[in-house]
DNA sequence: GTTACATCCGAGTATGGGACTCGGATTAGG
DNA sequence: CCTAATCCGAGTCCCATACTCGGATGTAAC
């Protein structure tokens, strides 16, 4: 389970330009510096970005990019499936022979992996650009799934970040 | 986001196991047969899922894979993490000098991608083999977010699988 | 009008990890 | 002894991803 450095960069590069950007365009440049990224990456991620009508440019010297709508009218999600093509788990795709076919009888799993699709997609929308500025991204969801026993073996690793 | 497929073929070897196997052991080439999964794949994939202590083994003909403990004591969580390594989102690590000091001033999408990270793991947490086998998967978390008005942007695409 | 700055674009390379394979060693039942 | 099965350490191949390159286009300042 792992996200592509796509996607990362790209919220890092979108809260950058929010934060440092008041209403005035950011050049690239000057994102790549600060992120630590390198500039011809960057240009090629808001390409996309702008295809996907999250940003707008403005060329010439003292251009650079803006946002299209405020940080808390986009969602996380926008960004990630701007630049990433959209969460995949499941293999089973309509036309290949292999997977399940329909109502089959196999993929029992089918929906597992749904269902962890579309949790993730749920989480990503719920964030927006304005919460991840502000740092109100801990204890979005103030929800918590009930304990399970846990019988004798080892302990459930945490996620992600130490 | 993606998932790769050993943890896809994990989690489908185990939910066969669960189903066909009735306590006697169960030989990889008829999961394999079963699951369309190549047989020296499944080896390699039941070693690990051996020494993270999920199933037992019975070596010589009629021998096999039992499951250690009751499927419902079994977490999606626990195949996942024993053939996958953790899941990981954040470059963040300690001893490297590029990424967040502690503290430091940057990095401001941390948070986000360790509670990503979290629900996941919390999701894959609440999900046992018994409740896939019986196909009690769908809406395990009765939960929705709030929703978000939508800005005239292009529909939030849909996750995981048709 | 020239220059410098910036976005734009198509294409190219390469490195790494994941998917999968191979040959053989061990163990146990008929 | 032979067959069926788990075991184990390698080794190969391939593709997605990260990242680069060279140039074209537009625009503001001088």
């Amino acid at each position: 389970m792992k996200l592509g450095a796509r996607g990362r960069y790209a919220v890092m590069a979108m809260v950058d330009l929010a934060s440092e950007g008041g209403g005035a365009p950011v050049s690239l440049s000057e994102i790549a510096g600060r992120q630590e990224i390198s500039l011809p990456y960057l240009e090629q991620l808001f390409r996309k970005l702008r295809q996907g009508g999250l940003v707008g440019s403005v060329r010439g010297p003292g251009g650079g990019y803006v946002l299209v709508r405020a940080a808390d009218e986009i969602r996380i999600a926008d960004i990630i499936f701007a630049v990433n093509e959209p969460v995949r788990a499941t293999r089973c795709a309509p036309g290949s022979g292999s997977g399940c076919k329909s109502d089959s009888s196999r993929c029992l799993t089918h929906d597992l992996w749904a269902e962890l699709g579309n949790q993730i997609c749920l989480f990503l929308s719920a964030v927006t650009l304005a919460d991840v500025c502000d740092r109100r991204v801990l204890g979005i969801s103030g929800f918590a799934y009930p304990p399970r026993r846990r019988p004798g073996a080892a302990e459930t690793r945490g996620a992600g970040a130490p």
